[in-house]
DNA sequence: TCCACTATTGGACCGCCGGTCCAACGCTGT
DNA sequence: ACAGCGTTGGACCGGCGGTCCAATAGTGGA
């Protein structure tokens, strides 16, 4: 029977890996991070919580893959696009939706900055980089640049969106940033600003914010003319 | 027994909260965000660990309140410098600079968009990017770039930096970069850039993606021209 | 066919954690 | 002088991550 199967002696509906990282999936989406407990994995198997440490050394590396599970997908899709700054584009906006379904993606992003699902990002954000024309010292710092932005929004985003109902702290945040500007300026401008950052729409600002980085990639580097 | 259990009730030393904030930086800094517990304040103020809820909601406050008061005092320092793009790099190198000190700073930026030492990094760069020219819609949308990627660049930094003896990681995660860089365009300049990242100055990089993005801010905006 | 072997299982257990509760206490105002 | 009251601090609680090990059930060798 075990011509090329693993060896799952115990019980019928074998315990592995991935299972046990399928289920801490599920758990963190539908409870959070706060909701991740190595118990909750467990009573979700139907088993004990010594059998997963045969299979998961401990519960950060559970966070680890369900994280590189989320993320590993979208860089291969970006290598796809032609475009090469469309690419990044599409890069960013699918992590930035990958996270807004997975707050917990975002979090984790920002925990290990040597953990697989940054690698992976680093691996499609540098490749579309040197496509773009950047080399050497600018592609290090290009990709350091939007690689860095791209998981401080979404560790940003992703806190913020965790307190869903919270949006009274978001109103005194922004009503404390407008008096302070206007504290400095008095101007309307300020005001205005303030106001635009309270309704603005997320998802567009972040890929505002790509566009940015890109604009100052090819302005310092004279890359790819493009606009 | 009454006879020595209960010790000194009411002491002279007033508990304040002050007092255990510094507590908890001190903590902080020398046994890093693991170790701050609140039992190791209390026993560091020699108190017990009812008494210091009295004065703080719970352990989130601290971090919050230690955190502020690292960077608050960077934002008022860059204020005084007269050109804005250059106050935007001493804001952001102060930064990077105190979370190099105190490496727990960088984490706890992360972890809620809305609170004091986020929103004087704001006010900051508001005003900075606001004196550069910007305005509106343009004026949140850099903001926000700014704001995500220094928030993002001091998480990683500083996870980088918490585990310190850990450059095994690191290297590892280099090798696996370049190998699958090379995999794809099996060029020899995508292995000069990732021995660039292995070899690269962490403080050097981060001001050049802030160099990248004032580039992208002018580009976009044909904002004051500086260079 | 059978049995000993061995990897898997899962629950008891450990030392922690953050947070609550409240009796004891000694300033402070009268 | 003294009483009232706000501070103190230790006992206590439920829950956490992780370890340990006796019990067990598939498997390969005889």
């Amino acid at each position: 029977m075990t011509s090329s199967a693993q060896s799952s002696p115990r019980r019928r509906d074998a315990l592995s890996r991935q299972r046990i990282v399928e289920a801490a999936i599920q758990i963190l989406d539908a409870e959070g991070e706060g909701g991740l407990t190595v118990r909750a994995v467990t009573a979700h198997l139907s088993t004990g919580r010594g059998a997963i440490y045969h299979h998961v050394t401990n519960k950060d590396e559970l966070l680890t893959a369900a994280a590189d599970g989320v993320i590993s997908p979208l860089t291969a899709a970006a290598a796809g696009v032609d475009d090469a700054a469309r690419a990044i584009r599409a890069l960013a906006s699918g992590i930035f939706d990958a996270i807004d379904a997975h707050p917990w993606v975002g979090t984790q992003l920002s925990r290990d900055p040597f953990q697989p699902a940054v690698l992976h990002i680093w691996t499609g954000v540098g490749m579309l980089l040197h496509r773009l024309g950047a080399r050497g010292t600018a592609l290090a710092d290009a990709g350091s640049a939007l690689v860095n932005y791209v998981l401080g929004a979404a560790a940003q985003y992703a806190a913020g969106a965790r307190r869903v109902s919270d949006d009274a702290a978001r109103r005194d945040f922004l009503e404390a940033l407008a008096a302070r500007w206007a504290q400095h300026d008095g101007g309307a401008l300020v005001q205005e600003s303030a106001s635009l950052l309270r309704d603005h729409d997320d998802r567009a600002q972040f890929l505002a914010g790509v566009d940015i980085f890109l604009a100052g990639v090819r302005h310092r580097e004279r890359g790819t003319p493009d606009d």
